[in-house]
DNA sequence: TTGCTCCTCACGTCACGTGAGGTGGC
DNA sequence: TTGCTCCTCACGTCACGTGAGGTGGC
């Protein structure tokens, strides 16, 4: 593919180390059908990404670490995204304003799901911070009292 | 062991649901030695719990989801907490106030090394809110401006 | 006595880790 | 040509899941 803004690839060793995980879990995720197998890549061959690539990657490791999905979740994510975007390959040369509003509010429902996830999980951590502050505030009048004593 | 506030006893599918995990899971858990295994079990017979051991394992449940933490990082913590124990049971008769004070201090540490890592996460959990924020500003302008020249 | 929950193996699974042995690009 | 990184199996591991077959308490 001749395309104009030609970026430099990356190989696996330098995907993998710029968003912190092993190329173990990169092929393996590409065998999971969660990240970019190219299409032309001959048996054997060094597989390449691009900066497309490397924000999917961080993106997917987000959702595993932060909200604590599973790559089966992520895949099934990842189809209704697939499935917007088969979309909007398809009418990309002609699309109505219709289909174009379908497409951002379908984008807008994931985002929104993925924002409740979110602040679900910092509710909860936020809890469990208000607890560790309580036991810090009787801790630290335990403390008190004691050097109290000891002086 | 008759004492004297003897609580009702729970047996290990009571616990797992009100826990909110698997029986698996709470024998897996302690046959790593995170939960108790009470002395006096013989072989075959039926485990029950209090509910030091329903906070116990809530604790447990709570590292591992929220922080992220592997089991062996909870068993090394367990061990820590418990060496602290260890020392209070053998002074508990008979303690000092310098030996009081120094308890108070090493929990004190465990507990401002909780809270440094659910503070971290809860920044990592801001900034992924705060992307997803942006999205759906962008695709509400996009939304409105389809909207008008459907109309 | 009848269910129900419990018990102990023990093999299966998910998400990778970790070599083994070999090929390909700067 | 020499390293270095890459490749593909393929078995190991962690944290459980899931029966198989059997015993125990309301």
């Amino acid at each position: 593919v001749t395309s104009t803004g030609m970026e430099p690839r990356l190989r696996i060793g330098e995907l993998a180390e710029r968003v912190g995980v092993t190329t173990r879990t990169i092929r393996y995720y590409e065998e999971l059908g969660l990240l970019g197998a190219q299409a032309e890549r001959s048996k054997g061959a060094h597989r390449t990404y691009g900066e497309a690539d490397v924000s999917r990657l961080r993106e997917l490791i987000r959702m595993r670490d932060l909200l604590g999905l599973s790559l089966e979740e992520l895949v099934e994510l990842a189809e209704a995204e697939e499935a917007r975007a088969a979309l909007r390959d398809q009418w990309y040369d002609d699309p109505t304003d219709e289909e174009r509003l379908e497409i951002v509010e379908q984008a807008t429902a994931i985002a929104k799901r993925q924002l409740a996830l979110v602040r679900a999980r910092q509710q909860t951590l936020e809890q469990f911070a208000a607890e560790l502050e309580e036991k810090l505030v009787l801790l630290r009048a335990r403390r008190r009292s004691l050097k109290r004593s000891v002086s």
